[in-house]
DNA sequence: TGCGACTCACTTACTAGTAGGTAAGTGCGA
DNA sequence: TCGCACTTACCTACTAGTAAGTGAGTCGCA
């Protein structure tokens, strides 16, 4: 009867900082605030992540990484182009409700004053999201589900762009309710149903 | 032949602290950075705003008296629904063209941290500009220039967020061009013209 | 079996730099 | 001479980051 592997402390700093940096931003919590939370002090947090650059990285590698198997998990569902979407869109929802943003869509917002890497992993987030929510318009225009003009791409990135700021602007104005409704509207009007 | 009036102290530190801010964030620059453009110390900014959250109260009031004035300026042109639309989205595009955001689609990311002044004049901004996208698209559909089911109100926000999401991430990722193509479906696909 | 060498995970105590903010004083124009 | 606009000189709190040390555990080896 093993125990469930106790987590490590870099894990439970990396959650600590996750949920920060989705609530607050990278610059909107400091070493000091994790370290209070799970009772050490600021030098383990440096011994773990030996500067906050190295963290930030750490932090976008791991939400990139889950936020890929999500992906592949919707994508592998036997269900239509609509329903996928739906999924996507839930996901964006899900962290809504505990208050939080897209860790990406926050630090696309404090871009210009991240590192280097870090800004190269947030490109790299929205490519990825772009390039999968293509697909699933591309497929849904072949099975004759969807009906719409131009590239996929596009498509996708005005979904990208419609779900990121629904979030953005839901949290301080309208909440769930609200998001829910742009959504919808995004989602449809981005890739409409074939008549 | 009179000179132009010069621009007060209290007005170049508006100025320098809005670019600041919708480049880096209102976490994102100190009133170091500013004393140091304007050639002044950080006191002579304390001596016109005495705190930060002060500054960054009166430049939401500028920002957003500004950004009424434009709207009634669009809002009072003899043209289509369509065409205020895309007045609107092009002083989104001006913005990006600057590598600038929104000033408060940037403060809603950092939302959590701002005292409670600045959220509430956040929450007014987005309510204005939905309230104003609304009554176009209400009025569009009213003519017979749109079509769309539902309230005028959820095309707004969906509007209002597609355009707000697609200036954080296109400043990131995909720059100018691809704003105008999430732009460009965003508008279409929440207010959609007549057949 | 026992012991020295070593590593891991962490703490204590500190640094330099920067943040916002303040009190007192100065120069200058009306 | 009054007071507006500003500077000088300072403060406290907090930032990321570092050096040195500690106790517990592990490894190789006689």
């Amino acid at each position: 009867m093993a125990s469930p592997p106790a987590a490590s402390t870099a894990d439970l700093i990396l959650d600590a900082a996750e949920r920060r940096a989705q609530s607050f931003g990278f610059n909107g919590f400091s070493y000091a605030d994790i370290a209070d939370e799970l009772k050490v002090t600021t030098a383990t947090i440096h011994y773990h992540f030996s500067a906050k650059s190295d963290l930030g990285a750490d932090l976008l590698q791991r939400y990139s990484r889950r936020f890929a198997e999500a992906l592949a998990e919707i994508g592998g569902r036997e269900c239509s182009a609509a329903a996928q979407l739906g999924a996507y869109a839930q996901l964006y929802e899900d962290v809504l409700r505990e208050g939080r943003l897209c860790l990406c869509g926050i630090l696309a917002a404090e871009y210009e004053t991240l590192p280097a890497q870090m800004r190269e992993q947030i490109v790299a987030f929205f490519a990825s999201n772009e390039a999968w929510l293509a697909k699933v318009v591309r497929v849904g225009r072949e099975r004759g589900e969807l009906q719409f003009a131009g590239e996929p791409r596009d498509r996708a990135m005005a979904i990208l762009c419609g779900l990121e700021g629904a979030l953005l602007v839901a949290r301080a104005y309208g909440g769930v309710e609200r998001f829910r409704a742009a959504a919808e509207i995004v989602l449809a009007g981005a890739a409409p149903a074939a008549a």
